[in-house]
DNA sequence: ATTCTGACGATCT
DNA sequence: CAGATCGCCAGAA
């Protein structure tokens, strides 16, 4: 039995990415099995205000800083992802190819 | 009930 | 290559 929401699949697996790496929702939906609903991992993370969730460490699938105008402020996403070593230009990640998590190949 | 929007992404034109 | 459209699904007006 699956008690399991998919929200709470989203949160689990944004909680599991390492320090200095990054990923997307579209991967994080993947890995969930919805592919397609993408969205709705970024529509969780929005209701992840009350969850421990590094909501920074996500991004979309080029590695820009979308969600940032949710955050406090207008750069502490990006403040928080230079924090711990990743390197943001204009609202995009910096070698974001080399510092995505993906989920698929990591826990799978 | 209907329509629009939204931390996305793939596909089509 | 750029813009438009569709799919996904929840929430707000």
């Amino acid at each position: 039995m699956e008690e399991v929401s998919f929200f709470d699949k989203v949160y689990e697996v944004a909680r599991l990415i390492p320090y200095g790496r990054v990923t997307s929702y579209g991967a994080i939906a993947k890995y969930l099995g919805a592919a397609r609903s993408a969205r709705m991992v970024g529509w969780a993370m929005n209701n992840s205000h009350s969850k421990d969730v590094p909501a920074h460490r996500v991004v979309n699938r080029v590695g820009v800083l979308t969600g940032k105008h949710h955050f406090e402020g207008t750069n502490l996403m990006q403040q928080l992802l230079e924090n711990e070593g990743v390197k943001v230009r204009d609202n995009q990640v910096v070698d974001f190819k080399t510092l995505f998590w993906d989920p698929m190949a990591e826990l799978k």
